[in-house]
DNA sequence: ACCGGGGTGTTACCCCCGGTAACATCGTCG
DNA sequence: CGACGATGTTACCGGGGGTAACACCCCGGT
Protein backbone atom coordinates (compact mmCIF):
# COMPACT_ATOMS: atom_id res chain seq x y z
CA UNK A 1 0.00 0.00 0.00
CA UNK A 2 2.05 3.39 -0.88
CA UNK A 3 1.85 5.94 1.84
CA UNK A 4 -0.97 8.24 0.63
CA UNK A 5 -4.00 5.98 1.64
CA UNK A 6 -2.29 4.67 4.74
CA UNK A 7 -2.10 9.07 5.58
CA UNK A 8 -5.69 9.53 4.83
CA UNK A 9 -6.30 6.55 7.64
CA UNK A 10 -3.98 8.44 10.30
CA UNK A 11 -5.52 11.29 9.27
CA UNK A 12 -8.63 9.66 10.03
CA UNK A 13 -7.49 8.52 13.67
CA UNK A 14 -6.38 11.72 14.90
CA UNK A 15 -9.20 13.38 13.97
CA UNK A 16 -11.56 10.89 15.62
CA UNK A 17 -9.50 11.56 18.77
CA UNK A 18 -9.41 15.20 18.26
CA UNK A 19 -12.96 15.11 18.14
CA UNK A 20 -13.19 13.31 21.14
CA UNK A 21 -10.65 14.30 23.48
CA UNK A 22 -9.54 17.69 21.98
CA UNK A 23 -6.82 19.26 20.53
CA UNK A 24 -4.36 18.13 23.29
CA UNK A 25 -4.57 14.65 22.40
CA UNK A 26 -1.49 12.78 22.87
CA UNK A 27 0.58 11.21 19.80
CA UNK A 28 -0.08 8.31 22.13
CA UNK A 29 -3.92 8.33 22.05
CA UNK A 30 -3.71 8.95 18.66
CA UNK A 31 -1.61 6.23 17.57
CA UNK A 32 -3.45 3.97 19.31
CA UNK A 33 -6.95 4.91 18.16
CA UNK A 34 -5.20 3.98 15.09
CA UNK A 35 -4.30 0.99 16.50
CA UNK A 36 -0.31 1.25 16.10
CA UNK A 37 2.34 3.40 18.03
CA UNK A 38 4.06 6.56 18.22
CA UNK A 39 6.89 6.10 15.45
CA UNK A 40 4.68 5.91 12.45
CA UNK A 41 3.05 8.36 12.95
CA UNK A 42 6.54 10.09 12.99
CA UNK A 43 7.54 8.65 9.95
CA UNK A 44 4.33 10.04 7.71
CA UNK A 45 4.27 13.47 9.49
CA UNK A 46 7.57 14.11 10.99
CA UNK A 47 6.36 15.98 14.73
CA UNK A 48 2.80 16.71 15.76
CA UNK A 49 3.32 19.98 14.04
CA UNK A 50 2.98 17.84 11.22
CA UNK A 51 0.12 15.98 11.88
CA UNK A 52 -1.82 19.32 13.44
CA UNK A 53 -0.96 21.17 9.82
CA UNK A 54 -1.78 18.02 7.48
CA UNK A 55 -5.00 17.49 9.40
CA UNK A 56 -6.11 21.68 9.42
CA UNK A 57 -5.39 21.90 5.94
CA UNK A 58 -7.62 18.71 4.98
CA UNK A 59 -10.12 20.58 6.93
CA UNK A 60 -10.15 24.38 5.93
CA UNK A 61 -9.06 23.17 2.23
CA UNK A 62 -12.45 22.98 1.06
CA UNK A 63 -13.65 26.12 2.76
CA UNK A 64 -10.66 28.18 1.08
CA UNK A 65 -11.96 26.81 -2.09
CA UNK A 66 -15.39 27.17 -1.86
CA UNK A 67 -14.27 31.05 -0.14
CA UNK A 68 -12.17 31.72 -3.73
CA UNK A 69 -14.60 30.80 -5.81
CA UNK A 70 -17.39 32.77 -3.92
CA UNK A 71 -15.13 35.89 -4.67
CA UNK A 72 -15.08 35.27 -7.99
CA UNK A 73 -18.90 34.74 -8.61
CA UNK A 74 -19.99 37.59 -11.82
CA UNK A 75 -22.42 39.21 -9.00
CA UNK A 76 -23.74 42.52 -8.16
CA UNK A 77 -21.19 43.89 -5.57
CA UNK A 78 -23.28 43.69 -2.78
CA UNK A 79 -24.50 40.19 -3.64
CA UNK A 80 -21.25 38.80 -4.09
CA UNK A 81 -20.20 39.78 -0.60
CA UNK A 82 -23.19 38.44 0.60
CA UNK A 83 -22.30 35.19 -1.08
CA UNK A 84 -18.85 34.81 -0.16
CA UNK A 85 -20.30 35.67 4.08
CA UNK A 86 -22.44 33.09 3.40
CA UNK A 87 -20.43 30.61 1.88
CA UNK A 88 -17.70 31.36 5.17
CA UNK A 89 -20.75 30.76 7.44
CA UNK A 90 -21.98 27.54 5.66
CA UNK A 91 -18.52 26.27 6.01
CA UNK A 92 -18.09 26.84 9.94
CA UNK A 93 -21.78 25.60 9.99
CA UNK A 94 -20.88 22.11 8.42
CA UNK A 95 -18.26 21.27 11.21
CA UNK A 96 -18.50 23.25 14.27
CA UNK A 97 -16.64 21.01 16.40
CA UNK A 98 -13.46 20.81 13.75
CA UNK A 99 -13.63 24.53 13.93
CA UNK A 100 -14.01 24.98 17.21
CA UNK A 101 -11.31 22.67 18.17
CA UNK A 102 -9.02 24.56 15.69
CA UNK A 103 -10.07 27.83 16.86
CA UNK A 104 -10.16 27.43 20.11
CA UNK A 105 -7.62 25.27 21.88
CA UNK A 106 -8.88 25.13 25.28
CA UNK A 107 -6.72 26.95 27.57
CA UNK A 108 -4.32 24.82 29.66
CA UNK A 109 -3.55 23.05 26.48
CA UNK A 110 -0.28 21.77 25.36
CA UNK A 111 -1.15 21.87 22.04
CA UNK A 112 0.01 24.08 18.74
CA UNK A 113 -3.50 24.46 17.38
CA UNK A 114 -3.96 27.86 18.55
CA UNK A 115 -2.95 29.19 15.10
CA UNK A 116 -3.58 25.85 13.14
CA UNK A 117 -6.24 27.71 11.39
CA UNK A 118 -3.84 30.52 10.95
CA UNK A 119 -2.61 29.66 7.37
CA UNK A 120 -6.31 29.41 5.73
CA UNK A 121 -7.02 32.40 6.98
CA UNK A 122 -3.93 34.39 5.70
CA UNK A 123 -4.86 32.94 2.18
CA UNK A 124 -8.48 34.02 2.56
CA UNK A 125 -7.11 37.39 3.25
CA UNK A 126 -4.81 37.47 0.15
CA UNK A 127 -7.89 36.15 -2.07
CA UNK A 128 -10.44 39.51 -0.76
CA UNK A 129 -7.40 41.56 -0.98
CA UNK A 130 -6.90 40.49 -4.62
CA UNK A 131 -10.71 40.35 -5.48
CA UNK A 132 -10.95 44.09 -3.92
CA UNK A 133 -7.48 45.20 -6.14
CA UNK A 134 -9.27 43.76 -9.16
CA UNK A 135 -12.75 44.70 -8.71
CA UNK A 136 -13.06 47.60 -7.04
CA UNK A 137 -12.05 51.38 -8.20
CA UNK A 138 -10.42 52.92 -5.02
CA UNK A 139 -7.80 55.49 -6.70
CA UNK A 140 -4.60 56.22 -5.66
CA UNK A 141 -4.73 53.93 -2.04
CA UNK A 142 -6.22 50.55 -3.54
CA UNK A 143 -2.97 48.96 -2.55
CA UNK A 144 -3.45 49.82 0.51
CA UNK A 145 -7.10 49.92 1.53
CA UNK A 146 -7.32 47.00 -0.28
CA UNK A 147 -4.95 45.02 1.83
CA UNK A 148 -5.97 46.46 5.03
CA UNK A 149 -9.33 45.44 4.50
CA UNK A 150 -8.49 42.48 3.08
CA UNK A 151 -7.04 41.59 6.21
CA UNK A 152 -9.69 43.14 8.45
CA UNK A 153 -12.51 41.68 6.46
CA UNK A 154 -11.21 38.32 7.09
CA UNK A 155 -10.70 38.97 11.34
CA UNK A 156 -14.33 40.41 11.27
CA UNK A 157 -15.85 37.55 9.78
CA UNK A 158 -13.91 35.03 12.02
CA UNK A 159 -14.93 37.13 14.94
CA UNK A 160 -17.94 37.31 14.21
CA UNK A 161 -18.54 33.79 12.65
CA UNK A 162 -17.15 32.49 15.81
CA UNK A 163 -19.84 34.35 18.06
CA UNK A 164 -22.77 33.14 16.03
CA UNK A 165 -21.66 29.76 15.43
CA UNK A 166 -21.45 29.69 19.39
CA UNK A 167 -24.50 31.37 20.36
CA UNK A 168 -26.86 31.43 17.14
CA UNK A 169 -28.70 34.23 17.87
CA UNK A 170 -30.02 34.57 14.43
CA UNK A 171 -30.18 32.45 11.37
CA UNK A 172 -27.18 32.64 8.54
CA UNK A 173 -29.41 34.73 6.30
CA UNK A 174 -29.79 37.08 9.05
CA UNK A 175 -26.43 37.40 10.40
CA UNK A 176 -24.74 37.51 6.62
CA UNK A 177 -26.91 40.58 6.42
CA UNK A 178 -26.03 41.73 9.96
CA UNK A 179 -22.57 41.71 8.54
CA UNK A 180 -22.76 42.77 5.21
CA UNK A 181 -24.86 46.15 6.43
CA UNK A 182 -21.81 46.79 8.56
CA UNK A 183 -19.79 46.68 5.54
CA UNK A 184 -22.58 48.88 3.56
CA UNK A 185 -21.68 51.45 6.25
CA UNK A 186 -24.48 51.12 8.57
CA UNK A 187 -23.48 52.07 11.74
CA UNK A 188 -22.17 55.47 9.89
CA UNK A 189 -25.69 56.01 8.19
CA UNK A 190 -27.59 55.49 11.20
CA UNK A 191 -28.86 58.12 13.73
CA UNK A 192 -27.85 59.01 16.73
CA UNK A 193 -29.45 57.87 19.94
CA UNK A 194 -30.90 60.87 22.33
CA UNK A 195 -27.72 60.82 24.60
CA UNK A 196 -29.28 58.69 27.27
CA UNK A 197 -27.60 58.19 30.67
CA UNK A 198 -24.31 56.82 29.77
CA UNK A 199 -21.78 57.02 33.01
CA UNK A 200 -19.20 56.00 31.74
CA UNK A 201 -20.22 52.74 32.16
CA UNK A 202 -21.13 50.95 35.56
CA UNK A 203 -18.09 48.88 35.37
CA UNK A 204 -17.48 46.89 38.30
CA UNK A 205 -13.67 46.63 38.04
CA UNK A 206 -14.22 42.73 38.16
CA UNK A 207 -11.23 40.98 35.95
CA UNK A 208 -12.94 38.67 33.75
CA UNK B 1 6.98 41.15 53.21
CA UNK B 2 2.89 40.65 52.06
CA UNK B 3 2.01 38.56 49.08
CA UNK B 4 1.25 41.15 46.48
CA UNK B 5 4.81 43.08 45.97
CA UNK B 6 6.21 39.26 45.89
CA UNK B 7 3.38 38.74 43.18
CA UNK B 8 4.68 41.51 41.14
CA UNK B 9 8.02 40.97 41.14
CA UNK B 10 7.89 37.36 40.10
CA UNK B 11 5.18 38.69 36.89
CA UNK B 12 8.33 40.95 36.55
CA UNK B 13 10.92 38.42 35.84
CA UNK B 14 8.06 36.00 33.68
CA UNK B 15 7.65 39.01 31.73
CA UNK B 16 11.63 39.55 31.06
CA UNK B 17 11.87 35.62 30.19
CA UNK B 18 8.97 35.91 27.89
CA UNK B 19 10.10 38.56 26.15
CA UNK B 20 13.85 36.98 25.67
CA UNK B 21 12.58 33.49 25.22
CA UNK B 22 9.35 33.82 23.92
CA UNK B 23 5.94 32.26 25.31
CA UNK B 24 7.00 28.57 25.54
CA UNK B 25 9.90 29.62 28.81
CA UNK B 26 9.46 26.97 31.06
CA UNK B 27 8.35 27.39 34.36
CA UNK B 28 11.99 26.36 35.32
CA UNK B 29 13.53 29.23 33.15
CA UNK B 30 11.00 32.10 34.77
CA UNK B 31 11.72 30.32 38.13
CA UNK B 32 15.59 30.92 37.02
CA UNK B 33 14.92 34.26 36.19
CA UNK B 34 13.61 35.54 39.08
CA UNK B 35 16.20 33.61 40.90
CA UNK B 36 14.26 31.19 42.67
CA UNK B 37 12.76 27.76 42.06
CA UNK B 38 9.58 26.14 40.41
CA UNK B 39 7.39 25.49 43.93
CA UNK B 40 7.07 29.31 44.54
CA UNK B 41 5.84 30.10 41.23
CA UNK B 42 2.85 27.72 41.61
CA UNK B 43 1.97 28.61 45.42
CA UNK B 44 1.35 32.32 43.71
CA UNK B 45 -0.48 31.30 40.01
CA UNK B 46 -1.75 27.76 41.01
CA UNK B 47 -0.43 26.88 37.58
CA UNK B 48 1.11 27.86 34.48
CA UNK B 49 -1.76 28.67 33.14
CA UNK B 50 -2.69 31.41 36.03
CA UNK B 51 0.91 32.54 35.36
CA UNK B 52 0.02 33.61 32.19
CA UNK B 53 -3.42 34.72 32.52
CA UNK B 54 -2.08 37.18 35.60
CA UNK B 55 0.39 38.29 32.93
CA UNK B 56 -1.49 39.27 30.02
CA UNK B 57 -4.21 41.02 32.25
CA UNK B 58 -1.57 43.33 33.69
CA UNK B 59 -0.21 44.16 30.01
CA UNK B 60 -4.23 44.46 28.55
CA UNK B 61 -5.43 46.09 31.74
CA UNK B 62 -4.47 49.32 30.37
CA UNK B 63 -5.34 48.93 26.55
CA UNK B 64 -9.13 47.88 28.01
CA UNK B 65 -9.46 50.90 30.28
CA UNK B 66 -8.03 52.76 27.19
CA UNK B 67 -10.35 51.54 24.95
CA UNK B 68 -13.30 51.79 27.12
CA UNK B 69 -12.40 55.75 27.77
CA UNK B 70 -12.31 56.41 24.24
CA UNK B 71 -15.62 54.31 23.83
CA UNK B 72 -17.19 57.29 25.81
CA UNK B 73 -15.57 59.91 24.07
CA UNK B 74 -18.10 62.90 23.50
CA UNK B 75 -17.28 63.10 19.63
CA UNK B 76 -19.01 63.13 16.54
CA UNK B 77 -19.66 59.44 15.60
CA UNK B 78 -17.15 59.37 12.88
CA UNK B 79 -14.64 60.59 15.19
CA UNK B 80 -15.31 58.86 18.29
CA UNK B 81 -14.85 55.61 15.88
CA UNK B 82 -11.50 57.00 14.96
CA UNK B 83 -10.23 57.93 18.24
CA UNK B 84 -10.91 54.51 19.56
CA UNK B 85 -9.20 52.75 16.81
CA UNK B 86 -6.32 55.17 17.23
CA UNK B 87 -6.38 53.86 20.48
CA UNK B 88 -6.33 50.35 20.17
CA UNK B 89 -3.66 50.75 17.68
CA UNK B 90 -1.50 52.60 19.97
CA UNK B 91 -1.96 50.64 22.56
CA UNK B 92 -0.44 47.59 20.13
CA UNK B 93 2.32 50.00 18.78
CA UNK B 94 3.27 50.34 22.44
CA UNK B 95 4.55 47.64 23.27
CA UNK B 96 4.93 45.19 20.26
CA UNK B 97 7.05 42.08 21.35
CA UNK B 98 4.24 41.82 24.16
CA UNK B 99 1.17 42.20 21.96
CA UNK B 100 2.47 39.85 19.01
CA UNK B 101 3.89 37.19 21.69
CA UNK B 102 0.28 36.79 23.51
CA UNK B 103 -1.33 36.79 19.76
CA UNK B 104 0.88 34.74 17.89
CA UNK B 105 2.72 31.80 19.92
CA UNK B 106 5.38 30.85 17.57
CA UNK B 107 4.17 27.63 15.89
CA UNK B 108 5.50 24.49 17.92
CA UNK B 109 5.01 26.13 20.70
CA UNK B 110 3.48 24.12 23.85
CA UNK B 111 2.31 26.77 25.35
CA UNK B 112 -1.42 28.21 26.55
CA UNK B 113 -0.49 31.35 25.53
CA UNK B 114 -2.41 31.49 22.29
CA UNK B 115 -5.63 32.72 23.16
CA UNK B 116 -4.43 34.69 25.85
CA UNK B 117 -5.65 37.73 24.63
CA UNK B 118 -8.94 36.39 24.05
CA UNK B 119 -10.39 37.53 27.46
CA UNK B 120 -9.28 40.81 26.50
CA UNK B 121 -10.75 40.96 23.18
CA UNK B 122 -14.56 39.61 24.54
CA UNK B 123 -14.48 42.34 26.96
CA UNK B 124 -13.70 45.01 24.23
CA UNK B 125 -15.78 43.53 21.80
CA UNK B 126 -18.44 43.72 24.90
CA UNK B 127 -17.87 47.45 25.20
CA UNK B 128 -17.88 48.34 22.09
CA UNK B 129 -21.50 46.20 21.69
CA UNK B 130 -22.57 48.29 24.48
CA UNK B 131 -21.34 51.47 23.18
CA UNK B 132 -23.11 50.42 19.64
CA UNK B 133 -26.53 49.79 21.92
CA UNK B 134 -26.71 53.12 23.86
CA UNK B 135 -25.82 55.32 21.22
CA UNK B 136 -26.70 54.12 17.91
CA UNK B 137 -30.43 54.19 16.32
CA UNK B 138 -30.86 50.52 14.79
CA UNK B 139 -33.96 49.87 15.03
CA UNK B 140 -35.52 46.69 15.87
CA UNK B 141 -32.43 44.68 15.02
CA UNK B 142 -30.49 46.66 17.51
CA UNK B 143 -29.41 43.95 20.15
CA UNK B 144 -28.66 41.30 17.62
CA UNK B 145 -26.75 43.82 15.28
CA UNK B 146 -24.58 45.39 18.21
CA UNK B 147 -23.57 42.18 19.08
CA UNK B 148 -22.56 40.98 16.14
CA UNK B 149 -20.83 44.25 15.06
CA UNK B 150 -19.24 44.41 18.51
CA UNK B 151 -17.33 41.26 17.76
CA UNK B 152 -17.15 41.75 14.26
CA UNK B 153 -15.40 45.44 14.64
CA UNK B 154 -13.09 43.36 17.12
CA UNK B 155 -11.81 40.92 15.02
CA UNK B 156 -11.56 43.48 12.35
CA UNK B 157 -9.45 45.79 14.01
CA UNK B 158 -7.39 42.73 15.74
CA UNK B 159 -6.25 41.28 12.45
CA UNK B 160 -5.71 44.55 10.78
CA UNK B 161 -3.83 45.91 13.41
CA UNK B 162 -1.25 42.78 14.05
CA UNK B 163 -0.85 43.19 10.13
CA UNK B 164 -0.55 46.86 10.09
CA UNK B 165 2.07 45.82 13.18
CA UNK B 166 3.94 43.30 11.35
CA UNK B 167 4.16 44.87 7.86
CA UNK B 168 4.13 48.87 9.06
CA UNK B 169 2.84 49.70 5.55
CA UNK B 170 1.59 53.31 6.47
CA UNK B 171 1.43 55.75 9.32
CA UNK B 172 -0.99 54.95 12.35
CA UNK B 173 -3.53 58.04 11.25
CA UNK B 174 -3.64 56.74 7.93
CA UNK B 175 -4.48 52.55 9.18
CA UNK B 176 -6.64 54.66 10.61
CA UNK B 177 -8.36 55.87 7.91
CA UNK B 178 -8.63 52.68 6.19
CA UNK B 179 -10.45 51.11 8.87
CA UNK B 180 -12.64 53.68 9.71
CA UNK B 181 -13.34 54.08 5.57
CA UNK B 182 -14.42 50.43 5.72
CA UNK B 183 -16.69 50.76 8.47
CA UNK B 184 -18.12 53.79 6.33
CA UNK B 185 -18.91 51.61 3.71
CA UNK B 186 -15.96 53.00 1.39
CA UNK B 187 -16.35 49.30 -0.08
CA UNK B 188 -19.88 49.52 -1.16
CA UNK B 189 -19.43 53.37 -2.59
CA UNK B 190 -16.82 52.38 -4.43
CA UNK B 191 -17.08 52.39 -8.07
CA UNK B 192 -16.43 49.07 -10.29
CA UNK B 193 -13.61 48.51 -12.20
CA UNK B 194 -13.59 47.23 -15.89
CA UNK B 195 -14.34 43.69 -14.51
CA UNK B 196 -10.13 43.31 -16.39
CA UNK B 197 -8.95 39.69 -16.60
CA UNK B 198 -9.35 37.63 -13.16
CA UNK B 199 -9.34 34.30 -15.11
CA UNK B 200 -10.95 32.51 -11.39
CA UNK B 201 -7.16 33.11 -10.23
CA UNK B 202 -4.15 31.13 -11.10
CA UNK B 203 -4.40 29.01 -7.84
CA UNK B 204 -1.35 26.85 -8.17
CA UNK B 205 -3.12 24.01 -5.67
CA UNK B 206 0.38 25.01 -3.22
CA UNK B 207 -0.47 24.35 0.22
CA UNK B 208 0.74 27.18 2.77
C1' DA C 1 11.54 33.07 76.69
C1' DC C 2 8.82 30.19 73.93
C1' DC C 3 5.95 28.94 70.34
C1' DG C 4 3.13 29.13 66.16
C1' DG C 5 1.95 30.86 61.67
C1' DG C 6 2.76 32.92 57.33
C1' DG C 7 6.02 34.08 54.50
C1' DT C 8 10.58 32.57 52.20
C1' DG C 9 13.09 29.05 50.04
C1' DT C 10 15.04 24.16 48.89
C1' DT C 11 15.71 19.07 46.94
C1' DA C 12 13.83 15.28 45.11
C1' DC C 13 10.50 13.10 42.98
C1' DC C 14 6.31 11.59 39.71
C1' DC C 15 4.03 11.18 35.39
C1' DC C 16 3.52 12.06 30.87
C1' DC C 17 4.71 13.96 26.51
C1' DG C 18 7.25 14.64 22.18
C1' DG C 19 10.70 12.44 19.77
C1' DT C 20 14.33 8.78 18.46
C1' DA C 21 17.12 4.46 17.98
C1' DA C 22 17.29 -0.20 17.06
C1' DC C 23 15.29 -3.99 15.65
C1' DA C 24 11.75 -7.42 13.42
C1' DT C 25 8.38 -8.43 9.73
C1' DC C 26 5.94 -8.74 5.35
C1' DG C 27 5.19 -8.20 0.27
C1' DT C 28 6.92 -6.98 -4.15
C1' DC C 29 9.87 -6.36 -7.81
C1' DG C 30 14.43 -7.36 -10.22
C1' DC D 1 17.05 -15.36 -4.05
C1' DG D 2 17.96 -10.65 -2.35
C1' DA D 3 17.02 -5.75 -1.92
C1' DC D 4 13.92 -2.47 -1.02
C1' DG D 5 10.18 -0.07 0.96
C1' DA D 6 6.73 -0.26 3.59
C1' DT D 7 4.74 -2.04 8.00
C1' DG D 8 5.20 -2.53 12.80
C1' DT D 9 7.46 -3.17 17.58
C1' DT D 10 9.92 -2.15 22.40
C1' DA D 11 12.74 0.60 24.91
C1' DC D 12 14.65 4.58 25.87
C1' DC D 13 15.90 9.86 26.43
C1' DG D 14 15.35 14.73 27.77
C1' DG D 15 12.47 17.82 29.57
C1' DG D 16 8.19 19.94 30.99
C1' DG D 17 4.32 20.65 34.43
C1' DG D 18 3.26 19.82 38.94
C1' DT D 19 3.71 18.12 43.98
C1' DA D 20 5.51 16.43 48.54
C1' DA D 21 8.39 17.06 52.22
C1' DC D 22 11.28 19.58 54.47
C1' DA D 23 13.96 23.87 56.27
C1' DC D 24 14.48 28.64 57.46
C1' DC D 25 13.18 33.29 59.18
C1' DC D 26 10.71 36.76 61.29
C1' DC D 27 7.14 38.63 63.99
C1' DG D 28 3.44 38.89 67.12
C1' DG D 29 1.02 36.69 71.21
C1' DT D 30 1.15 34.53 75.75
Amino acid sequence: MSREPRREQLLNAADRVIQREGPSASMNAIAAEAGITKPILYRHFGDRNGLIRALTERHTGGLLTAVRAALAEPLERRDRVEHVLDTYLAGIEARPQVYRLLTHPEPGDPSGAGNALAPALRQIAEEITRAVQHQVDLGADRDLLAEAWGRGITGMVLAAGDWWLETRPCSRTRMVQALADLLWGRLAAAADLPTAVLPTAPAEPNGD
